[in-house]
Formats: structure tokens, C-alpha cells, sequence
DNA sequence: ATTAGTTATGCAACCGATTGCGTAAAAAAA
DNA sequence: TTTTTTTACGCAATCGGTTGCATAACTAAT
């Protein structure tokens, strides 16, 4: 009882034609409402299901929306996605997801498969190592919508949804030094990526506000991956100032850090002070519950996806919306608390 | 110049049919090397790329594995879908991901749209609700291959891969009971689901095995969602007996557990020791470190993959294998250690 | 009754690659 | 040289919907 039902197949038991059958499952208003009622039925009856190869071949479009993102297994990405799938799922898009592990290669290499797969829109955050965009501008010569989220890149026609992040790391430092932190290290993520750049800009600003100098002791750039704290733990050690204040693009990241502090005998926040980024989960379970940036990424992920699929539904014109910044906010826990 | 391309473009170029073309690109014995050679050559020349729609359609197949998750934004989870793309993405697959959010009715829904999308076969880790299997026998009456990961079913033909709960259950039961408790609570997921459910049969069966009596009180059914933990801490503390161990299934879990029955004025381990599940990243944040099991997501993630993949390939035959285990842990850390 | 205007449907040409079957040409065997 | 085999390729059908254009049937207007 399962072969494949074909439209042919309904036309033949209904005496009408396939285009006539076509037409009536798709709600085209040129059929009557009564054979699209006998269509219909008869379709339910027959279990027929529209075969997706044949109609995406026909129609060039396979209502599917292509995700790249640097990992899959991080909080962060997989709320955002999380995000995604709930909206695109709701209105029947499908998801291809694939991670570029940070490679420029795996990315290029994604992008591809991606738009030979002939997804309808692309969905991107920029892995650490790319430098070169020409595996995008396929899509965007193409016409195929592209937008960049999280660690965006500024192409023309590609809408990006991000934070604020220089105005983020301004913050961040300000409060910091507002806790009356002056000797102040930033460890951020790979500056070619615009979000790291962004914060430690923000960083450096709110230094240079407080008449606070900065040097390039002031900022060590990592991959903030968690297996190298101990690199990032010795240059805090061996640091010829005494520093007071961390402020860490990952909340992850600044866990592990006082984790290790807190074995080499600092205390936190005694000692130095530290805010994170994110707002991930660890932030609230690591003792001192740690400061951090709450970005929203389950909202990132929601509004990727309406912004995507407006756009494909031709509701909007993304081209017209270069960048969305979402809201985000500073949250004072006990990292930063200031001493007696 | 980016008109699409065809194979009968290239066919009309190099004076040859359209068939020679595609038999050329797919590498078929029956082609001459040297116009094998000559087809690749003015492939990449004209910037071709095949079709997906088209050699979909004409295939009935799609390269594509379907995946449905309970949720993506879980850090286990995200690992095994980490380790599920890196192995489809190596040879060529693409992954349709999409959620359950917990619920029969959308885990319906996606599977049907997954099949409706004609993906190759469908990894599965189930909803906590689901009781009903009916949308997933539509794979295997069509010969789909189907795969359980984690939340797994027993249906015919159908392998599935996990840890032996069981025997994990078990173990951290021992586990508590070695380091000195006797009055223990297990906060169980839903045990309609067999991965908890066989969790708890393991830490029945321990209770058993030390001669320590069971009832109803020693088990907590709850769906491990944090922010239900105050009902749970006041389960814990309108105890009759006061409870000194607790294993949960779920390390975020319990850690949330921790940070509020610290805040409560209970030291752990003095009052309470505390075993967890999942080997999750703030287990090791979390003070005192969380004493869990190690499940290894990422590992599974890869043996899915590689498994569908293979069968896929007919490399093996998956229905001859049917049920994979892999080596959990027990890992000893300070949330169960002895106090004097 | 005739013309104009709707409405509901069918025809047939796509979409682009795949593949079973047939055959000309070239190589090997007789 | 003739026959048999092999090699290399082309023909044409197929996969299952979609859609522009034509048309028959019916209603409305003149």
C-alpha cells in the first residue's frame, strides 16, 4: 500500500487532468471549489505526498534555508539555531545546517554544497580563519539572499544581525573600572572577526575615557579555546603590572580562567575582577557567579530567520536593511564585586 | 555570466550528447578518458554545476539525512550533532536538522516533512511525549533507514545507538552508596523515555544489590527543566529522611541543584553528595565539581553518522546490527567525596 | 439571438539529469 | 579478410510537478 502516489495517478481516478490536479493542490483560484474539494479528498484517500524532488526542480526553489555556522557544539550557536528552526520549521522551510569548525577551507567547502544543494537563502557566521569572501559572492551574484549573524561581514546587499558590540565592551570596561579596577587586561577572541574587534575597541575607548593608558600588554588575543587557559593563565602571572580586571569574550572562556585563577591562589574578585560575554549558563553557576554581557541569541536566531524568510516571502526587502543591532545588557553579578 | 549551465550546454559545445556528458561527470567505465577528460575540463570552464533538483528527481534520492532532536539548544545534544556533520558533511551528506521542542505533535510534524523531502534515511533521539510511533513506521515501511540515538525505541529493523543506561545507573548508584549514603533520591527525566527509565532501573537494582530498601519516595519524575529547581529543593527538604545523596540525570541539572541547596544553607558534599549524568561543561565549573557520568556525545554523533552512512553505502547492513552500546564513565569528583 | 466576458480545465512544453538499450566503430580473433 | 568482441557513445524515455497559453462551457450583457 505505500508505492508512490503521483499527481497522474489522482488525475486518472478524478477524470481530470494532472495540471488540473496540480493546480487544485496548490489552491490556484482558476479551479473550482468543488474539484479542489474532490482533489482534495481523494489525495488524502490515495496518501498522496507531493514529491519535493520534482516540484523544486519545476518551480527552482526548494524551501530550504542554508545555516554555516563556525560550531555546532556551542551554547551560544545552538540557541541561535535553536532560534532559527523554530521560526523557519513554523512556516514549513527546512534547515541545512553546517559548521565550518573555523576553517576558511571547510567554510568555502560548505558554501558550495550549500548552493549546489540549491537552498533558497544562506544564513552565515563567519568562522575565525576567513579572509576571503568570493565563496558568498556566488550566492549574492545569484540573487540568493544571503545574511550574516553573530560574526558578520559587511558585503553589499548582506543584512547582518548582531549586538552592539563596541558599545558592549565599552560597557563592560567602564564597569570594571567603575569597580575601581585600573590595571586591566582584554582577552578577546580573533580581531579579524568584527564582533572581537568591535568589543576591544569598545574596550579601548572606555580606557581612553578614564584617562587610563593602554599598550599592548593590555590585550592578549586567544582562540578562546578552553584547552589553551593555561598560555592565557601564565601571561596574567607573568605580567610586570599587577592586573586587576579581566575583561574575557566568552563567558566560557572567563569560567575556565577563574577556575585556574582560583587554583593558583587568586581570589575573585579580591584579586582581580572579571566579566565574561554572553551570558552563557556557566556564568551563573561558577563561583563568584560571573559578570557578563547578555546577548540574545535565541532572539538573534528568531529574527535571522523571520528576516530571511520575509524577505524570500518578498514581505520586505532585506537590501534595504543593512543592520540590525539587538539589544544587549550588562549583567552585574559577583565577579566584579567590589571588595572592602 | 552566471546563467545557469547545463549539461546539454556542455554537450552542445563539445559536439557530444547530453548522456556521454553526464555519464563523463559521474565518471562512468563506458567513457573514453580522454573525452572524460575533455567533458571535466569544459565543466570547470563553464563554471557547471549539476542540478540537485534534477538528479534528485531522476535518482529518488537526495544525499540528505534527515535529523529530529528533542532540542538543539542542549549542550549534549549540539555535540552529537557536531559529530553527525562532520562525518555526513566529509562524504558529502547534508543534514536537515530539526526539533521536537519535546512535543509528539511537532516531532510528527517534522517527521513527515522530513520524508515529504525525500531525505536518504532519519536519525532520531525522541520526545520526551512521544508515545506513539505511527510517523516514524511511514520510514520503515518505505524502506528509509531509520536510526535511534540517545532517546531511543525499540521498533523492528530500526538500530539504535546508546550508552547502557542500565549499568550507568548502576554504577553512580554504587558510586554514592560506597562513599557513604543511605538515604537516596533519584531526580529521574521522564521515564517514559528508556534512557531514564533504565537509569532508574539501574539505581533500583544497586539499592537492591546494598540492601537498601526502595519506595516511591526515593525516585523524583521530573523533566530535568531548570527552572522548575525550587520544586524540586522543596521536595528535597520536606523530606522525611533526610536525603544524602541525590543522582541526577542531568548534570545542568544538578548543577542548578547545587547552587540552590548551597544557597539553602546545605554544604556538598558534608550534608548531601551528588552525582550527576552527562559529563556536561559545568560539571567541572560548578563548585564542588560534579561527580557524573561520562556520555559521549560527540563520539555518538560520529557512530550515527558513520552507521546511517555505511548502510546507506551498503557498506553493512544496518538491521543486522541492532542495538550499539557505547563505554560510558564514572567519573569521581569532589561533589561525592567522603567528608570526615 | 448574438457578442462579450467569465470561469474552469486541458495541452504540452518545460525543469535537468539519469539510464536501459541499441549500434557504429575500432580492436581482437579466426 | 571476415567474424566476433569490445569499446564508446547516442537515443529517447523517465523522474513528477509546474505553468503559459488555448479553449470549451457557461453566464451576462446588448
Amino acid at each position: 500500500m505505500d508505492k508512490k502516489v503521483t499527481i497522474y495517478d489522482l488525475a486518472a481516478l478524478l477524470k481530470v487532468s494532472p495540471a488540473t490536479v496540480s493546480r487544485g493542490l496548490n489552491n490556484h483560484p482558476s479551479i473550482s471549489d468543488s474539484t479542489k474539494k474532490r482533489i482534495h479528498t481523494i489525495a488524502k484517500e490515495q496518501g498522496y505526498r507531493t514529491n519535493k524532488f520534482a516540484a523544486n526542480l519545476s518551480k527552482q526553489k526548494s524551501n530550504t534555508i542554508g545555516v554555516i555556522v563556525p560550531r555546532l557544539d556551542s551554547y551560544f550557536m545552538s540557541t541561535v539555531l535553536a532560534g532559527i528552526e523554530q521560526v523557519a520549521n513554523k512556516v514549513g522551510y527546512n534547515l541545512i545546517i553546517s559548521q565550518s569548525l573555523e576553517s576558511e577551507e571547510k567554510e568555502k567547502i560548505n558554501a558550495r554544497t550549500l548552493l549546489n544543494s540549491g537552498v533558497d537563502a544562506l544564513l552565515v557566521s563567519l568562522a575565525n580563519e576567513t579572509k576571503d569572501y568570493e565563496h558568498l559572492k556566488n550566492y549574492t551574484s545569484r540573487k540568493i539572499p544571503l545574511l550574516f549573524f553573530d560574526r558578520v561581514f559587511n558585503l553589499p546587499n548582506c543584512p547582518t544581525i548582531l549586538i552592539d558590540n563596541r558599545a558592549a565592551g565599552y560597557e563592560a570596561t567602564t564597569h570594571l573600572i567603575s569597580q575601581g579596577c585600573s590595571n586591566l587586561l582584554h582577552i578577546s577572541g580573533r580581531l579579524n572577526r568584527s564582533v572581537y574587534k568591535e568589543r576591544f575597541e569598545g574596550y579601548k575607548e572606555a580606557l581612553q575615557a578614564h584617562n587610563i593608558p593602554f599598550d599592548d600588554t593590555n590585550l592578549l588575543e586567544t582562540d578562546l579555546d578552553s584547552t589553551k587557559i593555561k598560555t592565557t593563565i601564565e601571561y596574567i602571572k607573568n605580567s610586570n603590572v599587577k592586573i586587576d580586571g579581566l575583561f574575557i569574550s566568552s563567558d566560557n572562556y572567563a569560567a575556565n580562567c577563574i577556575k585556574e585563577l582560583q587554583k593558583q591562589g587568586y581570589q575573585i574578585p579580591r584579586d582581580i575582577k572579571i566579566i565574561g560575554f554572553n551570558n552563557d549558563p556557566v556564568s551563573e553557576i561558577i563561583s563568584p557567579n560571573l559578570s557578563t554581557i547578555e546577548y540574545p541569541g535565541h532572539k538573534m536566531g528568531v529574527l535571522a530567520g523571520e528576516s530571511i524568510i520575509a524577505h524570500l516571502n518578498g514581505t520586505i526587502n532585506l537590501q534595504s536593511t543593512n543592520s540590525i543591532l539587538l539589544r544587549h545588557q550588562l549583567l552585574e553579578r559577583e565577579s566584579t564585586q567590589k571588595t572592602i
